[in-house]
DNA sequence: TAACCGTGGCA
DNA sequence: TTGCCAAGGTT
């Protein structure tokens, strides 16, 4: 790394600049900043539209506030001088733990771990640990764990080396099991965890979605509709649908509006509410309520089609319940 | 504690 | 193409 050896500055603004960025986007821009502002004071002395514009494209600008603020604040407060005890750089603003404990290990060889989303990964996998990471209990625990493996004679080189093992070969996502120093102690590989460590509290948002299928049937035919476009159940047929945007019944005139878009003229018939489902998705929950009105006369030729042959198609999970409880129920 | 902050690489 | 998510920190 260019900024090796080259002091608490160097080191400092490689790591805010590396702040959930990856390595090949950031080099750029640490060169940019280290040829403008070769000190600390070089760059407490600049106009922070200079700063600003340096940092341009490069995201999460409030990093580059902060990092100004904080050399000014050095310039004022130390000196000059970069800190070097643990709370003084944990003290800057912008700098948090992990970029506090990378600062005095790296710069100061001072004993401090760093706990970054790769040691998280690393530790949670290889130790086995089901407390979540983005709880207050997790990050306590994992940092004492760390704080306890460190090695005190060579923090820097300890936790370089945790951090590129994490990134090289305990990947989130494919990770080098077979070929892995640890894999016949490792708790996640050895349980069948790796895909599951490290565990995380907050769920993934899933969007909610309410969809209302209308089944509109004579004796002999249906109506169904394929599914096309970049939306779920690409290439499935499904009852004709609309959707909304709240939690609510679809009204007359929701499915005359849907009936229009459709191109669908003449219905005058009953809508009645007779089925409501549930269903979760990876990334999507779907509250499904289904409908029923008499096809009319008009709509078997136009729309309709036989429901031996509507049984040929494939239908979602849901869909495909409802049909065949409907056709036992009728029957 | 949770929301928010930016961008680019990648599956 | 869309969504995940990557060397976190602040409010």
């Amino acid at each position: 790394m260019p900024w090796h050896g080259q002091g608490a500055y160097a080191v400092w603004l490689s790591e805010i600049i590396l702040q959930q960025t990856r390595f090949e986007q950031g080099l750029p821009y640490y060169l940019k900043f280290i040829e403008s502002f070769p000190s600390v004071n070089d760059l407490a002395n600049a106009p922070s539209e200079r700063v600003m514009q340096l940092w341009q494209g490069l995201g999460y600008y409030s990093r580059a506030r902060n990092l100004h603020k904080a050399a000014q604040t050095i310039r004022d407060e130390f000196g000059g001088v970069f800190p070097n005890t643990y709370e003084a750089i944990l003290s800057l603003t912008g700098i948090g733990p992990y970029s506090a404990a990378a600062i005095a290990s790296f710069a100061f060889g001072l004993p401090h771990a760093v706990v970054d989303g790769n040691v998280y990964r690393v530790l949670g996998r290889i130790y086995g640990i089901e407390t979540a990471i983005d709880s207050t209990k997790g990050k306590k625990e994992f940092q004492a764990l760390a704080d306890t493996l460190l090695d005190p004679k060579l923090p820097g080189d300890f936790n370089q080396a945790i951090m590129n093992f994490g990134a090289t070969h305990c990947t989130p996502q494919q990770p080098k099991c077979e070929t892995c120093p640890f894999n016949k102690e490792c708790s996640a590989y050895l349980t069948e965890r790796v895909q599951t460590l490290p565990y995380k509290e907050k769920k993934i948002k899933l969007k909610q979605r309410f969809l209302h299928f209308i089944l509109l049937e004579s004796d002999s035919h249906i109506i169904v509709q394929e599914r096309r476009g970049k939306d779920i159940w690409q290439g499935l047929y499904t009852l004709p649908m609309l959707e909304l945007s709240d939690d609510r019944l679809a009204l007359d005139n929701d499915w005359k509006g849907f009936f229009k878009t459709q191109g669908w003229t003449g219905f005058r018939g009953e809508l009645a509410l007779i089925g409501e489902e549930s269903q979760l998705l990876s990334h999507q929950k779907l509250k499904m309520r289904f409908y029923r009105a008499a096809m009319p006369d008009t709509f078997v030729g136009q729309y309709g089609i036989a429901k031996e042959q509507a049984a040929s198609y494939g239908y979602p999970k849901t869909i495909a319940a409802f049909l065949q409880k409907k056709k036992g129920s009728a029957s």
